[in-house]
DNA sequence: ATTAAAATTGATTATTATTATCAATTAGAA
DNA sequence: TTCTAATTGATAATAATAATCAATTTTAAT
């Protein structure tokens, strides 16, 4: 399990890292964003639209385009990672400290989500890679099955982002 | 090295008792789309606008509707997977064999592919799903970097699907 | 604190991949 | 052959994301 104190000031030093680099500004609404992401979708994995009413609640004025913008802006600062698994959509998570790589098994029943890392997995992928002339900058890793739930017969709607 | 002699007429099997069971019919353009997928693609990854503009040369009457529909209907007759690597439209790559579990070596330089299959990989896998209590269905895995002709300094134009 | 330049925002439109619609055609069973 | 259901091709609809642009805001310089 990996241990979640307070990442919230280091991950705003390197998104401020990042846009003093690249002389962008501070504003209010990236703030609200990162706030909003940060304290409550680490370790989750969120769509812009589900983002987007979520602050709508706390601040009707930030559009839509902002919230696509912003996360974009997290990804490139490498405080977010994007992820597809499938549905035509992009889910973001908060990139908890660098270096996180870790994998996902999806449940296809109830879309439940479950996290993993293993080195042991990646350094056999990293020499496979090598073996072919590659050298390796990242990997996406999933796994598609049955969760629990789904298995006990039930009907297992699960979301990770409720309330 | 997976060798590939003569699969068309197991796929073709696969398909028609696919088709037959589902009470549905043999076209003139299935066997079109067919034939040209599994003549010219086997170990490729075409995109569907790619794989219309060659038929299209043959057979300018066939629509683009029905290349979408036709891959659809492989996809599900398991003879085709489709594929998706993030650059927002989906690639299509014949199954050569039942049980074809193979992976993608991606250089995000050239988009140039290589495929690696490894049973103790898959094998670590389903063992950490098996104790998050996942039942396995199907893996995916990617590993994005630099191909050997991308780190020689040269630009590496690399089409896989280039005549 | 003022100002000026550059970046950002919000609203909207555009783009792009994919899917749905539907009248006309075709395949396959009777 | 005939009938029914599936298929086709053309086109419109959908949906996620990106681009546009005038108005606003941030930041650095004065």
């Amino acid at each position: 399990m990996i241990t979640n104190i307070n990442i919230k000031p280091e991950r705003k030093k390197k998104l401020n890292e990042f846009l003093s680099q690249k002389k962008l500004k501070s504003t209010k609404q990236r703030d609200v964003i990162f706030n909003e992401f940060f304290d409550n979708y680490v370790g989750k994995h969120i769509t812009i639209e589900d983002l987007y009413e979520k602050i709508k609640k706390n601040n009707p004025r930030i559009g839509y385009a902002t919230i696509y913008r912003t996360l974009k802006l997290f990804k490139e600062s490498g405080i977010a990672s994007e992820r597809n698994f499938g549905d035509g959509r992009a889910r973001y998570e908060p990139i908890r400290y660098d270096g996180d790589t870790h994998h996902h098994i999806i449940c296809k029943d109830c879309s439940r989500i479950v996290e993993f890392s293993n080195n042991h997995i990646e350094s056999c992928l990293k020499q496979v890679a090598k073996l072919n002339g590659f050298s390796v900058e990242n990997y996406k890793i999933e796994v598609y099955g049955s969760c629990p739930l789904s298995k006990n017969g039930g009907n297992c709607e699960y979301n990770e982002n409720a309330s």
